[in-house]
DNA sequence: TAGGCCATCTGGTCCT
DNA sequence: AGGACCAGATGGCCTA
């Protein structure tokens, strides 16, 4: 649960350097200069008083006590103990930027400097696609798998499938259903594939989120390097040389690769 | 200029 | 008690 933080804290939060923070920092990714007085950083610096009485002001009855408690501490003390909480809030975010950081860089869409980043609700929306996309895919390579080996002796062999992998009275949905993508759902016609039912997720895969709506007509993918791979283009990874088997054209995981393209292109505008 | 996105502050709540 | 997590508020920047 805490692995990002526990791997990322350099846990060297020292109430000096959050203090040296808000003197000196005024955001390190926009390089404002403002000559008037409401930047952030003095927002921070308000007292306490005034720091109580700002965010909503919801009263509460165990407010006196905590009152109180607050008042047998001097205003300097407060104050410390306000910029080290502030310092762990803002290293917090800090951390979980960078995390989201580390999704973009896997994620399958163009990375470059003249690529804008993905917006954090983006990334995690199109990660969640991806995800999905990938589960799908690998579903089908084990169902490719079994129907190859005849289902007996696959090493690949998927728990409970199987044994009826291949057969053509395979129940729509009950095993190893039709990947989403690759199948039905590529027509994109809106026909419920019987994946829907199995995989509930996968029914989801596309919210009524303005952010994951289909792009009628993509224009040319301004994309970099990262694309081509997305794109189908020969590439030295083990799925991708994967041999296709017969009768999985070429088509079906190269279109889902590039709809998830299509999807962060959609995503990045 | 409105809206989206973001960073920060802040108080509350939960957990260790 | 202290830290982590969360949500609300605020204000700045950027783009359509």
């Amino acid at each position: 649960m805490n692995s990002d933080s526990s791997s990322l804290s350099s846990r060297a939060s020292s109430p000096d350097m959050e203090e040296m923070y808000l003197r000196d920092h005024h955001h390190h990714h926009h390089h404002h200069h403002h000559s008037v007085s409401s930047t952030q950083s003095e927002v921070g610096q308000r007292g306490p008083g005034e720091g109580l009485s700002r965010a909503g002001s919801k009263g509460s009855s165990s407010e006196s006590s905590k009152y109180k408690i607050k008042k047998q501490l001097s205003e300097q003390d407060l104050q410390q103990l306000r910029l080290k909480i502030n310092g762990r809030e803002r290293k917090r975010m800090h951390d979980l930027n960078l995390a989201m950081d580390g999704l973009r860089e896997v994620m399958p869409y163009a990375h470059g400097p003249s690529v804008r980043k993905l917006s954090k609700i983006a990334t995690l929306l199109l990660a969640r696609n991806y995800i999905l996309m990938l589960t799908s895919s690998l579903e089908e390579m084990k169902r490719l798998v079994g129907e190859i080996y005849g289902g007996h002796h696959s090493a690949f062999h998927c728990g409970t499938v199987a044994h009826s992998a291949g057969h053509p009275a395979h129940p729509p949905g009950a095993v190893h259903p039709v990947h989403p993508i690759l199948g039905g759902a590529l027509s994109s016609g809106g026909n419920p594939s019987p994946l829907s039912a199995s995989l509930p997720a996968i029914g989801a895969i596309r919210p009524p989120h303005s952010l994951l709506k289909t792009p009628p007509a993509p224009p040319a993918l301004q994309l970099g390097g990262g694309f081509q791979h997305w794109a189908g283009l020969p590439c030295p990874c083990s799925i991708c040389q994967m041999p296709p088997p017969p009768h999985l054209s070429a088509l079906t995981t190269t279109a889902s690769l590039a709809r998830i393209s299509t999807e962060a292109k959609d995503l990045l505008k």
